[in-house]
DNA sequence: ACCCACATGTAATGGGTTACATGATTTA
DNA sequence: TAAATCATGTAACCCATTACATGTGGGT
C-alpha cells in the first residue's frame, strides 16, 4: 500500500504529521518520529529516513515552519504549522472520500483467504490473533481522552468482528 | 505505509496475490490485476507497475510457475501456486502477528485529529463519511459468499465506530 | 471504423525502510 | 563509564504509482 496524493494534496502521513505539530503547539522533527513510532500500529513506523524528508518537503511548501534553538547544549529544530499549513491540514482531514475508503487491515486480508487453508489450521490461528490482538499494545496517548476512547472502541470493534468470523465457522 | 517483509518473507500485496491464483486454479497475472483493482479499498489499485513485477518475483522465487497459452491468439501467461508457494502463503496467513496489527484506516487516522478542527465542520464531515461509506462501491465478490459476509461486517463495523464517536460528540 | 476489454510490459518518479553516521545529554 | 535517549540527518534499496507503449479480439 501506498500514499495516493494527486499533486499538491496531502499524503497520510503528512496530514497525521501536520496534526502531531499542531497538537504540540511546536516541536521537533524527532517528537514528530515518536509520534509516529508510538502508534498502534506497524504501519507508522516513524523512521527516521521518512520523517526528516517528509519535514523538509512540507517546509518547501511553506506548511511547516522552523527554527533553531539551542537552549540547552542540543542543536535542535523547532517546528510549527502556518496559516496555510493548518488550511492544508484541514483540507486534508475533512476529505470525506478519503475518510471513507477501506482502508487497509492485515487481518481482513487474512480471514478473506482462510477459507483456502484448511479449517483446522484457520481455528488456531484465530485463536492466537485474538491472543494477540488482547496483549497488543497499550492504548496510545493515555494524555488524550479522546485518542484512548477512540482507539478502545476501535480495538473492540476488531475483536467483535472477529468473534463475529469464529462464530460464523463453526455455525457452518 | 510501506510493506515490510523480513528478507524472504512475503508482503501482504504478494501473500494476496498467491490467494487470488490459488482461488482461480491458475489465471493471469491480468486476472491478478482484476482482482486487486475490484477491491473496495483504493490501497489494493492493481496497477501494472506493481502486479508484473510482483509476478516476476515470486517466479524468481519458485512461489509461482508460469505456462504460455495462446489459445485464442491472444499471448497469454497462465500462473499457477508450485507446493513451495503454497507453503509460503499459509505461512503469511497465519502469521497471527501480522493480523493483530490494527493496520491503516484513513477514517480512523482523520478520527484521531479531529478535536484540532471546529466541531461544526467536523460534524459535516462525519455526515459526509457517512453517505459516502454508504454509496462506497457494493460488495467485492458477490459470487464468494464468505467474501461477502466478511465485507458487509467490516463495512457494519466501521459505520458503527463511526456512529458511535457521532455519539460521543454529541453528549459532550 | 472505433472503442472497450484483454493482455503484457517498461520508464520515470516518489517515497518509505533499513542501516549507518554523528554527537550531546541523561540515567543507571 | 557505559548505555539509553535526545537529536539530526544521509545513502542504498525496495517497491508502488503514474504514464506510456504495444498489440489482439469482440461488440456497436
Amino acid at each position: 500500500m501506498r500514499q495516493v496524493a494527486k499533486r499538491s494534496q496531502l499524503t497520510e502521513l503528512e496530514g497525521a504529521a501536520l496534526g502531531i505539530v499542531l497538537r504540540a503547539g511546536a516541536c521537533t522533527p524527532y517528537a514528530v518520529r515518536r509520534a509516529f513510532g508510538g502508534s498502534p500500529s506497524r504501519f507508522w513506523s516513524g523512521s527516521a529516513g521518512a520523517v526528516y524528508p517528509l519535514v523538509r518537503r512540507l517546509e518547501r511548501r511553506r506548511l511547516f515552519a522552523a527554527r533553531a534553538d539551542r537552549r540547552d547544549g542540543r542543536a535542535r529544530r523547532l517546528l510549527s504549522v502556518t496559516p496555510a499549513g493548518r488550511r492544508a491540514f484541514e483540507a486534508w482531514l475533512l476529505d470525506a472520500d478519503r475518510a471513507a475508503d477501506l482502508g487497509f487491515d492485515p487481518l481482513r486480508t487474512r480471514l478473506f483467504y482462510s477459507d483456502l487453508v484448511p479449517a483446522a489450521r484457520v481455528a488456531g490461528f484465530l485463536e492466537r490473533t485474538a491472543a494477540a490482538m488482547a496483549a497488543g499494545r497499550g492504548p496510545p496517548r493515555p494524555d488524550l481522552p479522546h485518542a484512548m476512547r477512540l482507539h478502545e472502541s476501535w480495538c473492540r470493534l476488531r475483536s467483535g468482528a472477529l468473534e463475529e468470523f469464529r462464530k460464523s465457522k463453526r455455525r457452518r
